[in-house]
DNA sequence: TGACAGTATATCGTATTATGATATAATCTC
DNA sequence: GAGATTATATCATAATACGATATACTGTCA
């Protein structure tokens, strides 16, 4: 019945997928594979979205109005372009993503990272 | 086919509600409906999970051995404890979480968070 | 020039996960 | 002892993620 199911419920937080999404599009807009690209970069390579899931959030999104798409003279390339709300609705997992972090700081459940990393910086 | 996609696919993420109960149980073994209020309480009112929601992933979480559950003398309520691999699953999600805030601010992208919240400290 | 890797978008079916509704019963408080 | 709260559980459905597959363009380099 809901179809917003994932912005608007009572559980205010998004999916990795999406967040990551958001988050490669808050800098600037870009083109499907290219947010694919940007993700795997962003999460050091922890997330990486097929095409099914990209394309699948992507159309969600648009019909959220968390996004927009750009008329471009583009044949080949949709650009994604991030909306007020779009970025709001980052802005608000982004603070949750800081409280977690934080309260498991002061639970001293957080354990510094090893210094070895992976290739991505 | 793969009955263990959320805990060791590809994509090295938790969902927002397995994030919060491997945190709430990080501190001490709880009851379900214990973990419920803490979930509730930690993610400041953001996350509240039904029981649907809780025990389904209850159940897939002790599938995983991400945590198991106490033989105590209680009949009515059943506690569960974090495994070692559980801890070591929410260490990495954590880590995410927290790289996830550096980059954002490192970007630019994260605006200091209102001083009024929720009532919940 | 033509083969091959990579770029780019899209859809399909299936698997996985989240959720509200519902059920049942114990405990607590007044 | 009535009513609110605590507590666990299952069910059907909705929402989401995912791999497979398809199609076609672009770049390169032999």
């Amino acid at each position: 019945m809901n179809k917003v199911k994932t912005f608007s419920n009572a559980n205010v937080s998004l999916t990795p997928q999406i967040f990551y999404i958001l988050l490669s599009l808050a800098i600037k807009e870009r083109h499907g594979y290219e947010i694919m690209k940007q993700i795997e970069h962003d999460s050091n390579g922890r997330i990486k979205l097929g095409p099914g899931t990209l394309y699948g959030a992507v159309k969600r999104m648009l019909e959220e109005k968390l996004i927009i798409e750009l008329d471009t003279q583009h044949a080949r390339r949709k650009y994604y372009k991030l909306t007020e709300k779009g970025r709001t609705i980052f802005s608000h997992e982004l603070e949750r993503y800081n409280d977690a972090v934080e309260l498991a700081k002061k639970r001293s459940l957080f354990v510094k990272p090893s210094v070895i990393k992976f290739a991505y910086a």
